[in-house]
DNA sequence: CCGCGCTTCGGCCCT
DNA sequence: CGAAGCGCGG
């Protein structure tokens, strides 16, 4: 990997010469023997085990960092590379598209050659390929929409509106939650109202409620999330035939993270690895379709071999739905099963580990399991203890900067946390100090009003019958179209057994307003016309996707009205709309063969930490989930406070802290070389401030792994405003921090809560103020400092300075809270 | 009937 | 701090 920053020189991270692919984990190398092939290469014997074993069933459990994905490549490799499979007759699935992509460039480099035909996507990627191929078998149109979870709280929202379901407290979220919940068990209405209790009027409606969602969905041509799973699991139940063609197809059937899959997924993997019956094995072959070599003794096709990589304790979606049972009772399910065991962790140092061992082993009802590295203790984890989270943030900026100057870069730096929320001190911190940051998913591209709008537009011309998309862009831009009179289509469309597109065309029988009508029937125009530029018997050839969306936005007039305005956000609102325009452009020259519900399709299946962008050159910032299955050299991981990591949620649910704790320990695993644990004693939230104890994980981690920068019990008995990232004591452990005072020892919060908000939301702009080598300035936290440079050119200059007091820093000029002198 | 600006309230955990 | 809910003017 491409880690510059590397203290004590460890040499295992280095890849054995001869090697012709740089992989992570490779292992301890110096393999001395005969010939062996290259895919073994610096693998221990366990990983090789894993790479090389054949059977109808094998279970990897790999802990962090044991070279799982390079186990799981090499796997890929070897098959093909010894002719055992065709590249078609592997499917991968992944958790993220991500990933997915770096596996199979991973398997190419290897190989040498393109590996087309391999499935390598994730669930999702890989059901919707199965649906809109088989469209018409599981009752659908191939252009189905697909709704995410914004759209399904829509709907949602309508229902439980029209059915005045909240008077018996159902709301969108809520309802969405238990819906998704029993998809993921694969039950439907029709089974879930079976076993209902229909003398309790809540269940009654909420069957009401799930009945109207799903005959929506139906009439709309459309599926949700967790429909996409569930309906293929369906699909191959209900037409053997069809599930025979994929059973065929794949042979080997890899899943990455299994311990996260939930009820439907493991049923789609069973569906999927089931052998297929003689008969329908003749009957395959009557119809062309090539089987003989496949069969086996009896006729039939024996199912696929099963490959699936887990660990138990990286396990963080159960609050989803996933089941760590699929993993522990594996070998129940598969009988023949072959466990392998990987525990060498070739990412992280000792000392990281060994706090990663600690603290899960606080979990019961788990296999045993340690983490160990040839590499070295390396350096302790620092603890620091701040006294607020603009404070702690201000601690995680000036050790960024210290790794910084001592050869680190910053991609090779990231901050966690357990709440997006937390992101808004991180943010101001770094803007201020001059740290380049991104945040990895948070409020992503594609929820943006704007991005939806558009990508309606797109929807609607995709999927005449999708009536949410249609009634989001029935008034936007604005049309004088109000919510009577899309009311008004909507029953009209219910009353005749028609869609609400069909509506819109009929609109002049309805005895509208001239305006309003005439509004309508130009939108619906609009759509048809889009339409005929991308039907497959048009003469004229078919439009693209960035010509067809351009269109759009042109005779929709959404993009000129946001260009036109005079509201500053109108302007980032307008940028947001044209980078959806290249992206369409991206994606035509990146897939010339693909068409307008590929692009959607695509769109609708990206995952937080698929926009992640290696090549940045900035620190990354996410959540802790987001974090799973990625590394970094440094890591901060802020917020290990009660409350938040456990989360307050998380008390009341069954197995919540043991959750909880787990993704502590996917956080800490994350780490390869440096380690930091941050909590802040007061925490402004909903613009109160609320106190804070250092979270219970805290002292599952030995006193001598962890050097406290601040412990706990320091940072209680100091007030005040002053910083004390710089000038913490350093005396080891953070003695006696597991007895600290209660919360109410705390001294009284320093400003006025109205002062404390303001100041964080608070824009400062110091215009135009210009600064030289030289200047003797005042900081507002730092105090006075001489500016020793000025880099970056107009609103982003950076002031170098020096503090008397408090070390040197990077400032951005022009937001930074300073004067001159 | 629609659009806009105002006030108010409740809301944030993770996908 | 943002969405929902209102009351008014067009």
């Amino acid at each position: 990997m491409m880690t510059p920053f590397d203290p004590d020189n460890t040499p295992t991270r280095q890849a054995p010469a001869g090697v012709p692919i740089i992989v992570d984990g490779g292992g301890p190398g110096g393999y001395a023997g005969g010939y062996q092939s290259p895919l073994l290469e610096g693998l221990n014997p366990q990983q090789r085990e894993a790479v090389e074993y054949r059977g109808p069933a094998l279970l990897i459990i790999a802990g962090a960092g044991s070279g799982k994905t390079s186990v799981l490549t090499r796997r890929i490799a070897s098959l093909l590379e010894t002719r055992e499979a065709w590249p078609s007759q592997i499917l991968a699935i992944t958790f993220t598209n991500k990933a997915a992509a770096e596996m199979r460039d991973r398997v190419k480099a290897i190989l040498g050659q393109g590996a087309d035909g391999m499935w390598i996507s994730t669930f999702h990627s890989s059901c919707v390929r199965i649906l809109r191929r088989e469209a018409e078998n599981a009752g659908l149109s191939a252009s189905f929409s697909i709704y995410d979870s914004a759209d399904t709280k829509v709907t949602l929202k309508r229902i439980i509106k029209s059915l005045d379901a909240d008077t018996l407290g159902f709301t969108p979220g809520n309802a969405s939650a238990k819906i998704s919940k029993l998809k993921n068990e694969l039950a439907d209405v029709d089974s879930y109202a079976r076993n209902a209790n229909m003398s309790d009027p809540q269940e009654v409606m909420f069957v009401e409620i799930f009945r109207q969602y799903t005959q929506r969905l139906r009439a709309a041509n459309a599926l949700d999330f967790d429909d996409l799973i569930g309906e293929t699991v369906y699909l191959f139940r209900a037409f053997p035939a069809v599930a025979a063609l994929y059973r065929r197809r794949f042979r080997h059937i890899l899943v990455d993270e299994y311990q996260d899959t939930n009820h439907a997924q493991y049923s789609l993997v069973r569906e999927l690895t089931r052998p297929v019956e003689p008969e329908l094995a003749d009957e395959m072959e009557t119809t062309g379709v090539h089987v003989r070599n496949l069969r086996d003794a009896t006729g039939g096709i024996p199912g696929a071999s099963l490959t699936v990589v887990g660990d138990s304790d990286q396990s963080i979606y159960a609050f989803r739905g996933a089941d760590t049972r699929n993993i522990t009772e594996f070998e129940r399910d598969f009988p023949g099963t072959k466990v392998i065991l990987l525990e060498q962790n070739y990412r992280s140092t000792q000392n990281i580990l060994s706090a990663a061992n600690a603290v899960i082993g606080h979990n019961f009802d788990r296999k045993d399991k340690k983490l160990w590295s040839a590499g070295g203790d390396g350096e302790k984890i620092v603890g620091f203890t701040a006294y607020s989270g603009h404070d702690e943030a201000q601690f995680v900026a000036d050790e960024i900067e210290v790794l910084h100057s001592a050869g680190m870069a910053y991609r090779d730096m990231a901050v966690f946390y357990r709440t997006n929320a937390q992101t808004r001190a991180l943010e101001e911190i770094l803007v201020r100090s001059a740290v380049p940051y991104r945040v990895v998913g948070g409020t992503k591209f594609y929820e943006r009003a704007e991005i939806k709008d558009a990508l309606a537009y797109l929807i609607s011309v995709a999927n005449p019958n999708d009536e949410l998309a249609l009634r989001r862009i029935l008034n936007t831009p604005k049309r004088g179209i109000g919510p009577a009179t899309e009311t008004g289509l909507a029953s009209f469309a219910e009353a005749n057994q028609i869609s609400f597109r069909q509506a819109m065309r009929d609109s002049a029988g309805l005895g509208l307003g001239p305006k309003v009508t005439g509004a309508i029937l130009n939108l619906a125009t609009l759509l048809d016309e889009a339409a005929l530029k991308i039907d497959p018997t048009n003469p004229a050839g078919q439009a693209n996707v960035s010509e067809l969306l351009t269109f759009l936005l042109e005779r929709s007039g959404l993009l000129t009205l946001l260009r036109n305005s005079r509201d500053p956000q109108d302007e980032a609102r307008a940028e947001n709309i044209e980078e959806l325009v290249a992206q369409t452009k991206d994606f035509n020259k990146e897939n010339p063969d693909s068409g307008l519900v590929d692009f959607l399709t695509q769109v609708s299946l990206v995952a937080a930490a698929d926009d992640l962008d290696d090549a940045s050159g900035t620190v990354s910032l996410m959540t802790l989930h987001t974090a799973k299955g990625l590394e970094y050299e440094a890591v901060f991981l802020t917020g290990v406070e009660e409350g938040l990591l456990p989360h307050q949620m998380s008390a009341n649910e069954p197995g919540g802290p043991a959750e909880e704790r787990r993704l502590f320990y996917v956080g800490i695993t994350r780490a390869r070389q440096r380690l930091y644990l941050s909590l802040a004693m007061t925490r402004a939230q909903f613009g109160d401030i609320n106190v804070a104890m250092p979270s219970r994980y805290l002292q599952e981690i030995p006193v001598d792994l962890i050097d406290w920068k601040q412990s706990p019990g320091m940072a209680n008995s100091r007030g005040g405003t002053q910083p004390r990232a710089l000038n913490a004591r350093r005396d080891g452990f953070g003695g006696g921090f597991a007895k600290r005072g209660a919360p109410e020892a705390l001294p009284p919060a320093p400003k006025p809560k109205t002062e404390w908000s303001n100041r964080v939301s608070q824009v400062r702009d110091n215009g135009d103020l210009t600064l030289a080598a030289g200047d003797r300035i005042r900081h507002i936290d730092f105090g006075d400092g001489r500016v020793n440079q000025v880099t970056g050119d107009g609103t982003k200059r950076i002031a170098h300075v020096q503090f008397d007091t408090t070390g040197a820093k990077k400032l951005l000029i022009k937001i930074a809270p300073i004067e001159k002198l």
